[in-house]
DNA sequence: TTTCGTGCAAAGCATTTGCAAGTAG
DNA sequence: CTACTTGCAAATGCTTTGCACGAAA
């Protein structure tokens, strides 16, 4: 179980009721969500939280490393709260984002042709099994 | 030597003066140009043309899968001309995109844990030999 | 009092859309 | 004539910025 409050007074964040939202829910239901999606579910419990606020908090959570912005669907940024290191799959049909653990000797290397590789990641995008299998259904 | 004119003529699309000039550029420089440096390269040759037109035929030539764009600033997309499967490197202090060629087994696969994958790329980020060179001279 | 956090409103950018005028066959 | 292409201008949508109010130490 992690402790919200413990990892932003660890990154030296005051743990405001606004940042606290924000982090947990980013973290809870492993979504990947959207700065909108964060918003439109916080405004419900904190009806006056301003889509600033989430701006600013994210921002300061990536300053800290704490989550990590994911730029693959093109027209938004996801916010990936930092684990351990993974790749990510992106279902162009329900938008939904998966976390996956793939080996591959390259993903550990920090420098690669004369490079410094400060981070590295995989994207995958396609169609995913629980889509896969609606169209499945549909077709019988 | 690629002939520019026959890849939109096979792709059944007109080869019109804009055209030509926007996927020349994409591939020529091989510097996977935003739409932005696309339009001021090509308006400095064809005053009269608009970023509408460039827009226009990157989405053209992303149906026909001659260009793939590319998520790996956050901030705009960069076109890539399609040749061969290859990953990006992208420098966060000169802004310049390198093409990685990496040989991983899952980077061939076309299934992976149910999902159906269409498309996968590796992204890596950091500093480039060029940069990091320049450093070393600073310092010295 | 001084600093920090919040939030409204406006601005900024990349991209898309509506629509009118021009061009090719 | 008909279909396609171009390009201006306005709109859209995500994100950032300026600024003032309020809370905390």
């Amino acid at each position: 179980m992690i402790n919200i409050k413990i990892i932003l007074e660890d990154a030296g964040i005051k743990p405001t009721i606004e940042r606290l939202s924000i982090l947990k829910y980013s973290n809870s239901k492993n979504n990947h969500p959207t700065a909108a999606m964060i918003f439109n579910e916080i405004v419900k419990k904190i009806p006056t939280i301003s889509k600033t606020t989430v701006y600013n908090s994210l921002k300061l959570f990536m300053a800290k490393g704490i989550v990590t912005p994911l730029y693959i669907t093109g027209s938004e940024v996801r916010y990936d709260f930092v684990t351990k290191p993974h790749h990510h799959f992106f279902c162009e049909k329900c938008g939904k984002i998966y976390d996956l653990e793939v080996e591959c000797p390259i993903f550990r290397k920090k420098h690669f042709q004369g490079h410094l590789i400060k981070q590295q990641h995989g994207y995958f995008r396609g169609i995913c099994k629980d889509c896969l299998g609606k169209e499945e259904k549909k077709q019988s």
